[in-house]
DNA sequence: TATGCTATTAATAACCATTATCAATAAGGA
DNA sequence: TCCTTATTGATAATGGTTATTAATAGCATA
């Protein structure tokens, strides 16, 4: 019924120390990518499992954003997110008066609502580039 | 460069009517067990080709939520969803005043935005019941 | 410091939603 | 009716993620 006790291994601390500083907001295998620079044999299971083991207790954020590869962020307070419709890149969007929700009190078949999410769409300044290039805009 | 001629077959006329008439936002699983009552040889690349041409063409919304298998919608009016957090099922919930964002100018690092999507989540009626049940709440 | 329990690891196989391949078929314009 | 080619059913392949397993290593306790 209880969770067991968490132990801090070197796999542990490093892709937490790793993620703490990407600020990229990796996803799974850059991450692996990232700490496989520190520790060579570190397996790619080791990072999806602590990944979980550590969004569970609340250490790390699991950006499950729309129908893409999951990404993960180690910068707790609340804040929304961009992702480029082009690259798939994440990017930080501070939250505002003006992009808060009110909660409504139920769905239309009676689902009781706790929570919300809002995620912007765009383009970062990369492919927002390439973008003017290849269109014709007068 | 340009799209070629969409025929109307009859797997896509029958995928396209179950969906419009289900209101259960399926994913394509679920659809393809709806269809194969009617076209019993029917075959699940069908129902993911023709859900990823009719979303192509505006005739049905993906709705790509967060981390999990894919929805679809042939309601195409604007409108938010709810997700419940135990079993997955989609509700719909209307826009209101209340739940519009204003579009910030751009994000932390300059992505520039030019959307958004706001996902509800919280549990539907047959969950929260379930969850009464189980939980000791004075 | 040594011991014992068990969480965690590396390696790898399995899983599962989705996409690609391809020969046969059928939509629909000429 | 004929022809072009979009579409189909069957099936293999892909890719992200999870499960399995024997070996290892945290860490509480003696």
């Amino acid at each position: 019924m209880n969770s067991p006790v968490q132990r801090m291994t070197r796999q542990r601390m490093v892709i937490l120390e790793h993620l703490r500083q990407m600020h990229s907001h990796p996803t799974a295998d850059e991450l692996y990518d990232a700490v496989r620079q520190e520790l060579p044999s570190v397996s790619l299971g080791t990072i999806y499992r602590n990944l979980d083991v550590l969004t569970r207790s609340g250490q790390v954020h699991k950006l499950e954003m729309c129908g893409v590869q999951a990404r993960f962020d180690a910068e707790l307070s609340p804040h929304h997110h961009v992702r480029c419709r082009d690259c798939g890149r994440v990017d930080d969007v501070p939250m505002t008066a003006e992009s808060t929700v009110t909660l409504p009190v139920e769905s239309k078949s009676g689902f009781q609502i706790d929570d919300y999410r809002v995620e912007f769409e765009g383009h970062c300044p990369e492919c927002a580039a390439q973008h003017r290039e290849t269109t014709s805009v007068g």
